[in-house]
RNA sequence: AGGACUAUAGCUCAGUUGGUUAGAGCGCUACCUUGACAUGGUAGAGGUCGGCAGUUCGAAUCUGCCUAGUCCUACCA
């Protein structure tokens, strides 16, 4: 093995050989164990994030494939509608000058699908680099055949089961992109605006309480007075009792519209007056709902102002309540056009009462950027009370549980007050909806168009077209568990695989997808009893990679950092122009360039997938974000380096060597005896810590029990034998405990580090007795309770703590590292001096002493003391040691024993503790009291006999 | 407005049902190239666990209030 680990050199080559052997397809024996890939977007490439999960997803895949289970990663793509089909509108823009419209629906998506097969590989080259053992045999696109089938097939069973209709109703309207989007792509964010106060005239000459002859209603937006329909006021205002039931003279438009009286009103608010606008507010709407109003649509598809208002009942049907027309002079002015010239024309009527500064959310598409307009349309929705029953049901059963448990508030306080879900969009990338309509209007849901003649009788020659709108993508998302496995057709993956056993995802799509996820399969997956069955049994919610600084990252900040960097490295010339290329606002870039100069100066050095994976696996405790830290990559780069030296050494030293894997007669030292027991105590919490889902935890006891155990002081003490000893049962136990347990320690290591146990396994494996082609398939470390010797713990826990006595004297004295040293011990237990009996030479070798005696009752000769247990550690200090700093380090200890001593007595003192504590606290803490008043006695009595010289 | 989460060493974070002398990594200090490893070794410094009350024999841990921050949902024109 070369010195230095690089892990460029076998990384790659190990994946292809995987891939290559088939060892991420199922086993087809076992207990099935399924998790399916959040589908990142075809065109997308890999973040941060997808690195964090989907090596969580990987870790918990391999351990369970290499615990028998019949184990399935399910691969896939999604085809992302909106984000995607702007991607390729951008492009087209750029390189041709044309939009989506010049080229036609079929030109365009034929446009798309090349741009998927350009760039489509991306993400799945990537997941490779990451290891991920996805079964690739059985890669899916939510836009495949099968997958094409499963969303017909989905919707029109909700409609036959009335959970999908189609209506004209209130959605969020994006203007840029003129589509209706959810609920849930709208973000609203905190402006400064005005509340703008208008007088509209009563009409019938009425009057206010207190003589005006007009009322004054405040907005935010005035364009939309338009389409007025009412105002209202609350029903006990004594202001405006007198209102009630008569009207105001809508100006600019001269509409005749009653005041109304209803209790959302707040009288505190503005002048207690509500001008209400069906078709362009969803309060409104209600408000207009409830009083037996009309809609009158104002707004174009652009969010330009009509000439000609568009009116309707709240069924549908068109109404003529009102005039439609509409002055001229606003048609074609975009909104925010027509709200200045609004305003200035009240302003010239005399009709503006004020303008207040006002503090509003305002509502904007989180593709688009632009402001959402609330805008009536046809639009197609999923009646999503019914669905969300069982679905909140089964998180409030633990069908489905939930880690970190607090997101099921979050759940369960959306789904509790769940909203219809517009699902369609008027885009062109996506599952074109299975609707066809007649000349009339006539609206008939079927498979295919044929399906739709027969099933509904219309005959040949009656024209039929398709809808022209597709599905929100999370549509098809929702079907996802299910949709892979082949569903409709009830195939054998389905049945073994489905339901699956954990869905790794962030929190930012529970509502998206996790949610939706849920409602759907429990309405179309039942298990043999008809009983719906869950998608998954558990939700590992991860929380956001963010910078160093604890920033989103984000294109715009310029600080993402791609996971391929972290793996192969970087020039910092190429991490600038990688922030700063091809970014939609190019003025950033400077800022950027030097901000990114400023933190990589030296660009980023590769550490390798193993060392990236294990240090995301480290940071991922539950509930929390991350905030990336380079230096603890380096860390565990480190780690792997660590093991590998570790590795050599073990080759070393085995390798050719007799290592009593047929049984050969050995003999087993205390260290052996310690580190096997140990091994299975990490066994134990390590498998505990995976099925808790606390990867960071099982990361951490990986990598204490491996450096700080098996390196620091197993390795350490196996050297003395190694060198020494001239008994071959001994020698042979040595190096069989060596090969074995590190051979374990791989095995443990396989899901958190794939690459580095494969290729070190390889070595070690004929070594320990072990044969397999791969690790992959090895049997993960099960522990074995009876291998654990107390004993030997007991004794390798007094060995460490008379060594690191000795160093720390060593350390504190200043004595040369190179000086061999003479040790004393006395005043021990016949239990200490077994020990010292049996290790002696481990002590010498590993505090490198000159000489190390049991000094029994004689008088020592003037030392440097320190305590383990009851027993007395003693440096002689002749020619080695000062005095003034022996007095100091004495001094220092003895404090400590001192306030030890005081708190414990304090403690023990107190009746109440002894009374109401356990009797096992209180034993404890007695002996500790008696444990730290001898050793204040002895350091006292040390520190006066040093002075006294 | 409602809700959730976070606050522990200079930095990034662990701390499982209340009982440790409160831990890790990085950083810092001193010493050390000893044949696995300087991507290393040995020793060390560093914390009134955000604040205030309370429950308890005992609180980083439980309760209440407060402060600061993050996020989610809803929204008053």
């Amino acid at each position: 093995m070369d010195k230095t680990y690089q892990p460029s050199d076998i990384e790659q080559t190990w994946y292809q050989t995987w891939e290559q052997h088939g060892y991420f397809k199922p086993s087809g024996t076992g207990k099935p164990y399924s998790i399916m890939i959040p589908p990142p977007n075809v065109t997308g490439s890999l973040h941060m994030g997808h690195a964090f999960q989907d090596s969580i997803m990987d870790a918990l895949t391999r351990y369970h494939r290499m615990k028998g289970n019949n184990t399935l990663w399910q691969v896939g793509t999604d085809h992302a509608g909106i984000a995607t089909q702007m991607v390729v509108e951008r492009k087209l823009a750029a390189e041709e000058g044309k939009s989506r419209h010049d080229l036609g629906r079929d030109a365009f998506l034929d446009k798309i699908w090349e741009w998927k097969a350009h760039s489509g590989g991306t993400i799945t080259r990537q997941l490779r680099r990451l290891g991920a053992s996805v079964d690739w045999d059985h890669e899916r696109f939510t836009m495949d055949e099968g997958f094409y089938k499963a969303v017909q097939e989905v919707f029109v069973r909700l409609y036959e089961d009335d959970l999908i209709y189609r209506g004209k109703r209130l959605v969020n309207w994006d203007p840029k992109l003129h589509t209706a989007i959810s609920d849930l792509e709208v973000e609203n964010k905190d402006k400064q605006g005005h509340l703008w106060h208008f007088r509209y005239p009563l009409a019938d000459n009425a009057s206010t309480a207190s003589g005006d002859n007009f009322i004054v209603v405040a907005t935010t937006r005035p364009e939309t007075m338009l389409g007025d329909t009412a105002v209202a006021v609350h029903p006990d205002d004594e202001r405006y009792q007198q209102l009630i039931g008569q009207h105001v003279l809508l100006p600019i438009v001269n509409r005749r519209i009653p005041i109304v009286a209803d209790d959302y009103v707040d009288r505190e608010f503005g002048t207690g007056c509500v001008k209400i606008t069906p078709a362009h507010d969803f309060n409104d709407y209600e408000l207009g709902k409830r009083h037996g109003s009309v809609l009158i649509n104002i707004m174009s598809k652009d969010a330009t102002i009509l000439e000609q208002a568009q009116i309707f009942n709240f069924d549908g049907s068109a109404s003529s309540a009102f005039d439609s027309n509409l002055p001229e002079a606003y048609a074609g002015l975009d909104r925010f056009a027509a709200r200045k010239q609004i305003v200035a024309d009240f302003e010239q009527l005399g009709l503006l009462e004020k303008i207040d500064d006002h503090a509003l959310k305002v509502p904007y598409g989180d593709r688009s950027g632009v402001v959402i307009e609330p805008l009536l349309t046809d639009q197609w929705f999923v009646r999503a009370g019914p669905l969300a029953e069982p679905a909140i049901e089964a998180v409030e059963n633990g069908d489905i549980q939930f880690v970190p448990k607090q997101y099921e508030n979050m759940y369960f306080s959306w789904m509790r007050d769940i909203q219809d879900w517009c699902i369609s969009r008027q885009l062109w990338w996506g599952h074109r909806i299975p609707a066809w309509y007649d000349a009339q209007g006539g609206v008939y849901v079927a498979r295919t168009e044929a399906e739709a003649r027969t099933k509904y009788a219309i005959a040949d020659d009656v024209a039929l077209s398709q809808d022209d709108d597709v599905l929100d993508t999370w549509f098809s998302s929702a079907l996802w568990t299910f949709g892979t496995l082949g569903w409709p057709e009830q195939t054998d993956r389905l049945k073994t695989f489905h339901p699956t056993d954990v869905l790794v995802t962030g929190f930012d799509i529970i509502f998206f997808w996790v949610a939706r996820m849920i409602m759907m399969t429990m309405h179309f997956m039942k298990d043999e009893n008809n009983k719906p069955q869950v998608p998954f049994k558990y939700v590992y919610v991860t929380g956001l990679i963010r910078d160093e600084h604890g920033d989103k990252m984000s294109k715009s900040k310029g600080n993402v950092l791609d996971p391929l960097d972290m793996i192969d490295g970087i020039s910092l010339e190429d991490l600038v122009e990688k922030r700063t290329g091809n970014m939609m606002q190019p003025q950033l870039a400077e800022k950027i360039a030097k901000r990114t100069r400023k933190t990589f100066s030296e660009g980023i050095a590769a550490h390798g997938t193993d060392a990236l994976r294990f240090t995301l696996f480290s940071l991922a405790s539950t509930g929390r974000d991350i905030n990336w830290d380079m230096k603890r990559l380096e860390g565990y780069r480190n780690f792997c380096n660590k093991i590998w030296n570790a590795a050599r050494y073990v080759l070393m030293n085995t390798e050719g060597e007799d290592c009593g894997q047929n049984d050969e007669s050995v003999r087993l030292s205390l260290a052996d005896r310690w580190i096997i027991s140990r091994l299975q105590q990490v066994e134990a919490t390590i498998t505990k810590q995976l099925d808790e889902f606390r990867l960071d935890l099982a990361s951490q006891s990986l990598y204490d029990f491996i450096w700080n155990e098996y390196c620091d002081w197993y390795l350490e003490l196996s050297k003395p034998i190694l060198a020494d000893t001239q008994d071959s049962e001994l020698l042979r136990g040595t190096r069989r405990t060596l090969v074995r347990v590190l051979e374990a320690i791989l095995r443990l290591a396989h899901p958190f580090m794939p690459f580095i146990s494969e290729e070190i396994w390889q070595r070690i494996a004929p070594l320990a007795g072990k044969s397999g082609a791969t690790i992959m398939t090895q049997e993960y470390p099960t522990p074995d309770a009876g291998k654990i010797d107390a004993v030997a713990m007991g004794d390798v826990e007094w060995l460490r703590g008379v060594i690191v006595a000795i160093r720390n004297i060593r350390g504190e004295m200043d004595i040369s590292p190179a000086r061999a040293i003479p040790v004393l011990l006395r005043h021990g237990h016949a239990e200490d001096k077994r020990r010292f009996d049996e290790n002696r030479s481990y002590i010498a070798s590993l505090a490198k002493l000159e000489s190390l005696d049991w000094l029994g009752d004689a008088e020592p000769p003037l030392s440097a003391t320190q305590l383990v247990g009851d027993m007395e550690v003693l440096v002689p200090m002749a020619g080695l040691i000062d005095v003034d700093a022996e007095v100091a380090r004495l001094t220092k200890e003895l404090d400590k024993s001192a306030k030890e001593v005081a708190r414990l007595e304090a403690k023990l003192g107190n009746e109440k503790f002894v009374k109401n504590a356990p009797a096992d606290v209180v034993t404890k803490e007695q002996a500790k009291l008696k444990d730290a008043t001898s050793a204040q006695q002895r350091l006292a009595e040390q520190i006066e006999k040093i002075r006294s010289l």
